[in-house]
DNA sequence: ATTAGTTAGTTACTTTATGTAAGCAAGTGT
DNA sequence: ACACTTGCTTACATAAAGTAACTAACTAAT
């Protein structure tokens, strides 16, 4: 039994195990889109939203494209380090699948 | 772009995007371990972990028992459905490897 | 018999995170 | 000028988490 946590594990931890940041990145795997849609799809305050976004930008895990059309649209995507969390969110949704009752 | 989210994949998400849940079930699935033990190395509060343990409880996820040796043994370890969560752990490890920097 | 030490919590209080609702900027349409 | 859009931000209220002291139940030592 080991008595330490991998310091990289525990970074991944402490960022999916956010409020809101897995239902996020897993509606934006479905496609980019803009900030309202993810508001209302996920049901997360835009207060929150906002957050969230600018840190997994930092993160490099999201990308935010701005197109100046009227209104303007801004667009939110997954990056490549993003969309390599796929394989966890078919992870997630097949436990959930298993194990999980409505 | 689906309009809606899977409810079995939100209530996964909401159990696992917990602060903590997912810390506290990586380090049970080293083994079967007592409350101060899964306190330092996990780093959560005593508060916290006494709470998270008793939904991971009711969630059937993790299984308590008592040993009554001086002082009392109580030994928390994961369910069927806990450990069925290896797969997954395994894979935010891998991820982790691959895209955290420390 | 009193004091100290153990584990597994709980309680009261403080700080942080999140929710809610209103407001703002920059543009178009009427 | 005024309403309407999106993409936010701000101020304030509530919920969640951190901190540290405390309790229960027992042993071991003084």
């Amino acid at each position: 039994m080991d008595k330490t946590i991998c310091p990289k594990f525990e970074k991944a931890m402490s960022l999916l195990g956010q409020r809101w940041t897995g239902m996020i990145i897993y509606q934006l795997l479905k496609g980019p889109q803009r900030f309202c849609h993810i508001e209302t799809t996920v049901g997360v305050s835009g207060r929150v939203l906002s957050e969230r976004l600018k840190d997994l930008e930092q993160e490099g895990i999201v990308k935010r494209e701005v197109y100046p059309e009227t209104p303007v649209r801004i667009e939110y995507s997954l990056t490549e380090k993003g969309l390599s969390l796929q394989s966890l969110m078919k992870e997630i949704e097949k436990w959930s699948e298993t194990w999980v009752e409505e």
